[in-house]
DNA sequence: ACACGTGTTATGCG
DNA sequence: TCGCATAACACGTG
């Protein structure tokens, strides 16, 4: 289930492999995955044309399509979508977030699971793969509603968006109007790196502290977008109830914040 | 059987 | 209208 890591080796793979290719078919006919459109919409607003950039913002891609007047094709992957791009040079994948392993695994590939499918004149395809069916595939996306992504976030915006109310702290990250990208495994991780406790109301938070956090989060975001994943992160390797702090050894807490499982320390997590 | 989940969104309340 | 909390969404997994 993708947080921006995930989202950026998507689109790296459609903007690898899935661009300037001219479309002849499109499956939009599952409604849920393809809300509010009627099947066919997409469709009939993409044959012929090709896709000709691949844009991210936080977990939101957005593709530009050739030809006056086209709209963007939006595509969020929810938390199990994964982008499959086949053509002439073989397949190549983007979303995954359980690692190499899982990736590979057939079982986790059944036809059933494809949501969205554009075919290509030279024979490949670009599919979105989404067994909880909680991703979405629409035309136009409101990608203006998103904060800015939580990799390019400067300091001042970053202190004025995100420290501030009486939200706690990992609540404030993880909404993406705020700033967009941060999900629940990556606000964990930026949250202990910057030995914050996720549960301190934002607004209280002092410059030095959020400047700190504003730091980790840049850091955590490129690390695992380097190595292939939030996955890769250091303390969400230690999730559970029988992990430790990977700093201090002392047993990693469990607590609801923001409605989502959270895992701190609550020796340096203060 | 049953609880849980790496994301978003509609709804309701003060 | 804003800030916030909660349930709901759909479906696989342990």
């Amino acid at each position: 289930m993708p947080e921006l890591p995930e989202v950026e080796s998507a689109r790296s793979v459609i903007d690898r492999g899935g661009l300037h290719r001219t479309i002849i078919g499109v499956d939009d006919s599952d409604t849920w995955e393809c809300r509010p459109h009627l099947p066919g919409e997409i469709r009939d607003a993409l044959v012929g044309h090709r896709l000709t950039a691949a844009h991210r913002r936080g977990k939101s891609i957005w593709c530009d399509v050739g030809g006056d007047g086209s709209p963007t094709l939006g595509i969020h992957l929810g938390m199990s979508g994964r982008i499959l791009v086949s053509g002439p040079g073989g397949t190549a994948e983007g979303g995954d977030y359980q690692g190499t392993g899982r990736r590979a695994d057939p079982a986790r590939r059944r036809e059933e699971w494809f949501r969205f499918t554009l075919e290509f004149e030279d024979g490949g395809a670009l599919r979105l793969l989404d067994p909880r069916r909680l991703g979405r595939v629409r035309l136009d996306p409101d990608v203006d509603a998103l904060g800015p992504d939580a990799a390019e976030v400067g300091r001042e915006e970053f202190r004025e968006r995100v420290g501030r109310g009486r939200l706690p702290v990992k609540a404030r990250l993880l909404d993406q109007s705020s700033i967009a990208g941060v999900g629940n495994l990556l606000a964990d991780e930026v949250l202990w790196r910057a030995r914050l406790d996720p549960r301190r109301p934002a607004g209280e938070l002092s410059v030095e502290e959020l400047d700190g956090l504003r730091r980790q989060v840049r850091a955590a975001v490129r690390s695992a977008i380097r190595h292939g994943g939030v996955h890769t992160l250091e303390v969400v390797a230690h999730r559970g109830p029988s992990g430790h702090c990977p700093r201090c050894g002392a047993e990693m807490r469990r607590a609801t914040v923001g409605g989502r499982t959270t895992w701190f320390c609550p020796r340096e997590q203060v």
